[in-house]
RNA sequence: GGGCAGGUGGCGGAAUUGGCAGACGCACUAGGCUUAGGACCUAGUUCCUGAAUAAGGAGUGCGGGUUCGAUUCCCGCUCUGCCCA
């Protein structure tokens, strides 16, 4: 009597065994090579995703499998807990943060391991407990120590009806997401990190990631935004004072007809001072600040600007030119302010038709054949005309010449701007990392000392989504003693961006429980890097430049060798169905616990491994998942079926009837071993390993019968089912278990070795010879592999239906490619 | 506007180095088995012409190029998605 397939009771006897067993816990082993495993670390938001199903099932397959190749694998999973859905939460429903956080981790927890993934549950990191983010705040007196942590002055989203701070996302069409009222700006002081002190390592780091998608590269590359260019004075007499301007074009300073500043620019207000309109023109100034935080892009007709009346000299020509403040010219970037070249500008074309300015080309194309288009700017480089001393060069010389001559002359210099800003942490928000910091009112700002860390966010708060941080309004916090003079002082009430916890939590997990520094350095220097990281592409920006600035930086302080966390980064794709990402807005959500409950975890995890290659989009389909509950009961019932080549048996013939069928099943299993090792270890190609083991399956349902009339073919069947349950076992890895037990097993699969192939045994003997006409596939035929080319050709040529085809003509020319085809031209 | 990725049957996808396009799966069709089945078994399914299991033609977004040969390489266009402005 068969066994039916019972999916529940056998994936939860062996996740209680796995777990019983601590197979996939691990320690540091020099005589072994590692191999660190991560996947991206979830934020407790109260259920698990698709999303995450498919990017922790990649991630098990291939810990799974390195583990036995025999590597020493870490596999760890932890919690992004801080962060502001727990503060809606609050706000919305009353629940405490921490309550809601904790409760939604301990149940994402059971969905993670009812999903059979082998983490080493031990290692669990937890970014809301004071016992990680106290090294958040570690890592933040460190810099601010060297300066890399400072405050400054900076623009936040106000709610003008809550009177308080929101967070980007809380701002919904510039309204705020709770009252609908218009969010205006407001300046505030603010904390950052001085990310862009490493911006050039950013940038050239990027020379060692040859295993990251190109494209993920190239994002971080505009992200960083290198220019390199010149900064020139502009002076301007009339009060005296210089106007410095970056620009990457000095080769078209001879057509710089005009000066432009951003609104923001610090010389505005002395620039404005004397201006007859000022009241209207202040007006206006505080309009586009407030609009530039809002707006991302300046189409062309929503260029706006003002005249100064005030006049700068160029340089260059000594002429004066008018100075204007505009609305495309923004503080952030570069010095704020940019010389006006409408003749080879776009954006100043369309400023200076708008405002009637003189356009002075002086650039021309290099090759006469190009003819610059009317009506716009001609932006190519090309030779230097209208540009005095400069005449006749091309743009790329006369960029080198003309800095040069710039700073000899004393009104400038070559500089390199970048696009990246230093990186603005501070959240007035409660669920976070507070700021290590405080205010006396004699001492000034003291950082929090080392021995009175962690800061801990204090639990008894009232969440009203109104007035401000609910940390301001904790008098118990807020008071505090000045730690340089023991007089009153306040504390900090900011709390820190939650991506400064995930910059550095791939750290933590070699050492989860340290408690002298934020990791053991030894143990980290075993474990990292990360040999393999796998996350969606969302984070591709933000998250990989932060954890990368962090790696360098911890590695700046000494506490690490490691110049980059993740040399290898698998960007995995958007999960779908109808066509759309999957999400509660849209509606198309499908939980994974249902599927889970309907098909079984191994199911749900070969179905969304088979569906598409990691990197890819994949979408959703029931009827797939359906396909694939079905590919493991054939495996089931396969192996049920032939339990019996388990067993010695003495009364089956010593010959084999069927020599073909022997042939057949023991190439596939070999050329299968081979594929499968290959499409996990070089491609990470899941879909298509998965596709040769339903090859396999099909095989040996086919010939099972035939194999087991002999010895040798049963033991041949036998090892063929041993070896395709190894196979399968890291994509579904509780049904390996039990078939694996079935065989009668002792040990486990997880601590298995993979199985190996024979070279020899997984190469075609025979190979179909293509012959084409003119291109046309005509005509095939079987013969050995490696036969030599003079022979393919004989062959072909005399093909009945290729001499019929000819018609007793000779081709023109034969092209022979061994164990492919013969070509021929006629 | 710039950068990147992609476009292959009814659908998801395969084709790893320029060499048989459509593996594997879904869906569908016909037949079998069954009291029944969303189970299982057998056969079939890119499109067009054909009674055909005969034979031929077209075919990987569109147009061109290189080549004996292009889904794959090159040029131009187009559409979709993502990122940046």
């Amino acid at each position: 009597m068969k066994e039916a397939y019972n999916f529940e009771e056998i994936e939860k006897k062996w996740q209680k065994i796995w777990e019983e067993r601590k197979i996939f816990e691990v320690k540091e082993d020099p005589a072994r090579p590692k191999f660190y495993c991560l996947e991206m670390y979830p934020y407790p938001s109260g259920r698990i995703h698709m999303g995450h199903v498919r990017n922790y099932s990649i991630g098990d397959v291939i810990a799974r499998f390195k583990k036995m190749r025999g590597f020493n694998v870490l596999h760890p999973i932890g919690w992004d807990a801080l962060g502001l859905p727990a503060e809606n939460a609050a706000i919305k429903h009353g629940i405490h943060p921490k309550k809601w956080t904790l409760d939604n981790i301990d149940y994402m927890r059971s969905q993670l391991k009812r999903l059979g993934i082998s983490y080493s549950w031990s290692r669990e990191v937890n970014t809301c407990l004071p016992d990680y983010y106290r090294w958040n705040q570690w890592i933040f007196l460190k810099m601010f120590e060297q300066g890399l942590a400072y405050r400054r002055m900076s623009w936040v989203n106000w709610c003008p009806q809550c009177r308080t701070v929101l967070a980007n996302e809380q701002v919904v069409a510039g309204r705020c997401w709770r009252c609908d009222s218009e969010v205006s700006q407001k300046k505030m002081e603010q904390w950052f990190l001085k990310i862009t002190a490493y911006a050039d390592e950013l940038l050239s780091g990027h020379e060692k990631l040859n295993k990251w998608p190109e494209h993920v590269l190239q994002m971080q590359k505009n992200w960083i935004g290198k220019s390199e260019g010149a900064l020139v004075n502009f002076k301007v007499p009339s009060i005296n004072k210089n106007i410095e301007v970056f620009t990457t074009r000095i080769d078209t300073i001879y057509g710089a007809t005009f000066v432009v500043l951003s609104v923001e620019h610090p010389l505005t207000p002395e620039l404005i001072a004397g201006h007859p309109e000022k009241e209207k023109l202040l007006a206006w100034i505080k309009k586009t600040i407030a609009e530039n935080r809002v707006r991302k892009e300046i189409k062309e007709e929503e260029k706006t600007g003002y005249d100064t009346g005030l006049k700068a000299i160029n340089p260059f020509t000594g002429q004066p030119v008018p100075v204007f403040l505009a609305n495309y010219v923004l503080m952030d970037y570069g010095t704020g302010a940019v010389m006006g070249v409408p003749a080879h500008d776009q954006r100043d074309y369309e400023f200076a038709t708008k405002y009637n300015l003189l356009i002075t080309p002086v650039i021309k194309p290099a090759s006469p054949d190009i003819n610059p288009l009317a009506g716009q700017a001609f932006e190519e480089y090309g030779i230097l005309f209208n540009s005095g001393e400069f005449d006749g060069l091309k743009s790329e010389q006369a960029m080198e010449k003309m800095a040069a001559v710039a700073e000899a002359r004393g009104f400038g210099c070559k500089s390199v701007t970048y696009r990246l800003r230093d990186w603005g942490i501070s959240r007035q928000r409660y669920w976070g990392t507070p700021i290590p910091v405080i205010y006396c009112e004699k001492c000034g700002l003291q950082p929090v000392p080392y021995d009175q860390l962690p800061v801990e966010i204090p639990y008894r708060a009232e969440f009203t989504g109104e007035e401000g941080s609910p940390l301001e309004k904790i008098p118990e916090f807020v008071n505090t003693t000045c730690p340089k003079c023991g007089g009153p002082a306040r504390r900090e009430t900011d709390t820190m961006d939650t991506f400064v916890d995930s910059s550095w939590y791939f750290f933590r997990y070699c050492s989860p429980q340290e408690s002298k520094l934020p990791f053991d350095p030894e143990k980290v220097d075993y474990w990292l890097p990360v040999d393999l990281y796998i996350g969606g592409v969302e984070h591709a920006i933000l998250h990989l430049i932060y954890s990368r600035f962090f790696t360098k930086y911890l590695r700046d302080l000494g506490l690490s060798r490691t110049d980059e966390p993740f040399p290898h980064y698998l960007a995995q794709g958007m999960v779908t169905k109808d066509g759309s990402a999957m999400s509660k807005s849209k509606g198309n959500v499908v939980d994974p616990d249902e599927m889970v409950k309907a098909y079984g975890a191994d199911a749900l995890r070969i179905f969304i491994l088979f569906a598409s290659p990691p990197e890819k989009e994949f979408a959703w389909s029931e009827e797939g998942l359906e396909g694939c509950y079905r590919f493991i009961l054939k495996i089931w019932n396969l192996v049920e079926e032939s339990l019996d080549v388990f067993r010695a048996r003495t009364d089956v013939s010593g010959e084999l009837d069927n020599a073909g069928s022997y042939q057949r099943v023991n190439k596939k299993l070999h050329q299968t071993i081979r594929k499968v090792t290959d499409d996990i270890e070089q491609r990470f190609h899941l879909n298509t390993a998965i596709s040769a083991l339903m090859e396999l399956t099909n095989s040996l349902k086919k010939e099972k019968d035939i194999l087991r009339q002999s010895q040798k073919g049963r033991e041949l069947l036998k090892k063929a089912l041993t070896d395709l349950i190894l196979l399968l076992s890291p994509f579904a890895p509780h049904l390996a278990e039990e078939l694996w037990q079935k065989t009668g097993q002792a040990a486990l699969v997880a601590e298995t070795g993979w199985p190996v192939y024979d070279p020899e045994l997984a190469k075609e003997e025979m190979i179909t010879i293509v012959v084409q006409i003119n291109g046309k596939l005509r005509d095939k035929f079987e013969i050995e592999a490696e036969t030599d080319e003079e022979i393919l050709k004989e062959k072909a040529l005399n093909l009945p239906r290729i001499r019929e085809l000819l018609g007793g003509k000779q081709p023109k020319k034969i092209v022979c490619v061994k164990n492919k085809l013969v070509s021929l031209v006629v």
